[in-house]
DNA sequence: GACAGGTTCAAACATATGTTTCAAACTGTT
DNA sequence: AACAGTTTGAAACATATGTTTGAACCTGTC
């Protein structure tokens, strides 16, 4: 059958053995499918292509994966295991000052986007899922996006003293995230726009610095300005 | 032949009459094209799909636009002249004080993702197109995004009292952009993550709002801190 | 009404694609 | 070496899809 129409859905997989072993055809085909599914897209990839780069048989994916839409679930969960979501909740949930957590969030978020020189098809399979979410993703944005954002909106909404599910924090903590959403997700755009731009390590962490500096100017002027009417913890000298 | 593969290209249209007359199944299958489009994505969409939506046969894809690519280039024009760039042209060009254009940009910009209540799936199209673009996108940012960010670099440039191709003034720009991207492009990962949010037009305007103070806390503290150094242009006390 | 040119329709075409099949090759165990 | 279980391979299958074709169907003009 061919899901073209109806989004897919798990499959068992034929296979007997548990995939634990270290398996040299699945694993290639792991790593080459990342590259493909991100260039293409899930639907325009085709197995065969898969599997000629991978130097495998045509019918490896089914034996494997069962299907083409599970080689597709394990990538996307590989995708999301390394697009930094334990360095964020690991920044998140480190002791020090909410300025500091702040900004090594915004740092670890960044670097994502820039691991040595090889391309970031880990985002870009992210942003085909942006623009098409699969059942997998909604599933991963319930387990992990959600979590996360909880965390980040304690965070920001300590930061100027608000509850975290005030509307205000909400926003804030979205101007936040959204400017770093732009060097994750629009670089096609960004490219366009500014085609000098070379995200090196160096570059990411300035980028990152000024994002911080950005936002803090508006969050700790926030504070400043409500903490006489909202005391909600340890009041700071307003400059 | 079928592109499943290789870029699509442009072909000739069969039809003899030039398209200007208004053109009944021609016109319903741009509209249903659109949202099929925006929906699925490209290669997901099937031409069969779009006409049996359109109560029309199979081949009148092929006769009135020669192509699917035809019919998919014609409704990326058609999102992108709605994408309310001209908007943001006027409000770029109007002759006001600087902070009144930027609200009026960022206003003018999230406008676009509000339209009554019916989906936005002009920014669907352009958020595929984000994931995996086409040679007609490249086309559009070269001809469209580029002039406008220049036009936005130098209002940024000016407010801050920096030259427009300064790496700052680049940096704060994407800033404010990346705030409205989220609203734009994130729509499945926002709706996740703040799943009450209600895009109406008063909330809409809120957002706009917020977005401008957040920013111009960080411009205007940038343009007070440094003009001191480089007095560009009119200082302003400094509170 | 006859005619010509544009438009629609049903069917057919060529091909691409996910999946299955079943035999051969391989691997570790006895 | 023999065997069982696992993995690979080449071919075939079923179907979906973009496109073409040629006849029928309009629609305005003489």
């Amino acid at each position: 059958m061919n899901h073209r129409h109806s989004q897919p859905k798990l499959k068992v997989v034929r296979r007997k053995r548990a995939p634990t072993a270290s398996d040299p055809t699945r694993e290639k085909l792991l790593t080459v499918a990342g590259r493909v599914f991100a260039a293409r897209g899930y639907q325009a990839t085709t197995v065969r292509e898969i599997c000629t780069a991978a130097g495998a048989n045509v019918a490896a994916v089914n034996y494997h994966f069962g299907d083409k839409f599970g080689l597709y679930t394990e990538v996307l969960q590989q995708s999301v295991r390394a697009a930094q979501v334990e360095a964020i909740q690991n920044a998140l949930d480190q002791n020090a000052l909410p300025e500091d957590i702040f900004r090594a969030v915004i740092r670890a978020r960044l670097r994502g986007v820039c691991r040595g020189d090889l391309p970031d098809w880990h985002f870009q399979i992210l942003t085909h899922e942006l623009a098409q979410p699969t059942p997998a993703f909604r599933q991963l944005i319930k387990n992990v996006a959600k979590p996360v954002f909880k965390r980040w909106l304690e965070l920001i909404g300590g930061m100027i003293g608000l509850p975290p599910n005030d509307d205000k924090t909400r926003l804030c903590a979205i101007s936040v995230m959204g400017q770093i959403l732009a060097y994750v997700f629009a670089g096609p755009l960004l490219a366009g726009v500014w085609p000098d731009l070379k995200l090196t390590p160096e570059q990411v962490e300035r980028i990152a610095d000024h994002i911080g500096d950005f936002s803090l100017a508006y969050l700790q002027d926030f504070r400043s300005k409500h903490e006489a009417i909202t005391p909600a913890r340890e009041p700071r000298v307003s400059k």
